[in-house]
DNA sequence: CCGAATTGTTAGACATGTCTAACAATTTTA
DNA sequence: TAAAATTGTTAGACATGTCTAACAATTCGG
């Protein structure tokens, strides 16, 4: 059996810094500390510094008022933190109805300690209820329903009659 | 307006700390410090030094070898967090059917960093599959049939065909 | 009831990640 | 192109929370 490389665990926060040069770079322009440092809220001292401990991993080359990139590595990290974000923030969205701001804020924390069981379930749950809307008005109907309204739709309650429940 | 008493912000760790007095507590028994230890995974000084700073806050009673209690505001703080834990682990459980130890793992970490509301829909969704089964075989069936078989159970098939889809 | 085991504390090192202040380089603009 | 604005870095303080080593108090078993 081959040994594989061993990604080495990155922290919250470097994840983060990962992710902010991944998302930055999609559009178009060379990524900046002062973009990193917004998008991120902190200060400028702390984006030096946390790409001064990501180049010594060899997860990001940088070098001094120079480009900022991911390497092949950091790449790789970076997308499947990405990877996690889109997910989390799809899920939130669409499974619970969640307004597109939360369901962000939501996934920005949460994507760092999710264990890979849990996430691949949540891509699984939207998979399935995008495939298998079930009957018209569908599960999200329903649930939508049962939000707004704080009860039951119709159906529900006479199918529980039905059934005696 | 009556000003409510702003409820400090805690860390992580010192929820973990409350959370903790608050389970090993319900086992009858005084609360011990290495009890808490054990149960956290840390060293005997990390529970003290945070005990001194959740004191010093009015969160916990705790003298030099002596009791450990949580003050009531501290007793109000740690309820939430058990609230938390407690609908997280429920919801990776029943909703999306992670096993029991990952479950709790994973509301571990989630319980310090969700927003109230994707919580609250977490609860309305078991409420709702829970209340609304929806048909027979009803709609958490037809999930754990998808994840099992990795393709859509055959009357979600049927319909999606009826349905020209 | 006394010695051993356990439990708990203190002191202090250390890692992480943030910040401010001061300064340096780069870019913009008048 | 020179001054001003912006961007970036360095140095170092600080907060948090962990740990080990050493010692102190408590509890338990014979």
């Amino acid at each position: 059996m081959v040994k594989r490389e061993a990604q080495r665990e990155q922290t919250a926060s470097m994840e983060d810094y990962l992710e902010a040069v991944a998302m930055l770079r999609g559009k178009g322009k060379v990524v900046r500390v002062s973009q990193i440092s917004r998008k991120l809220k902190v200060t400028m001292p702390s984006v030096t510094s946390a790409l001064r401990k990501l180049s010594e991993q060899e997860l990001v080359e940088h070098e001094r008022y120079g480009h900022i990139k991911l390497t092949p590595e950091g790449d790789k990290v970076a997308r499947d933190v990405l990877r996690r974000h889109k997910a989390l923030t799809r899920f939130f969205a669409q499974a619970l109805g969640i307004n597109q701001e939360t369901a962000e804020e939501d996934a920005c924390k949460i994507e760092h300690v999710i264990s890979p069981l849990s996430l691949e379930r949540m891509i699984k749950f939207i998979e399935f209820i995008q495939a298998c809307p079930l009957e018209e008005p569908n599960f999200p109907k329903r649930y939508k329903y049962y939000l707004e309204h704080g009860q039951l739709p119709k159906e529900c309650l006479e199918r529980s009659v039905r059934r005696g429940k």
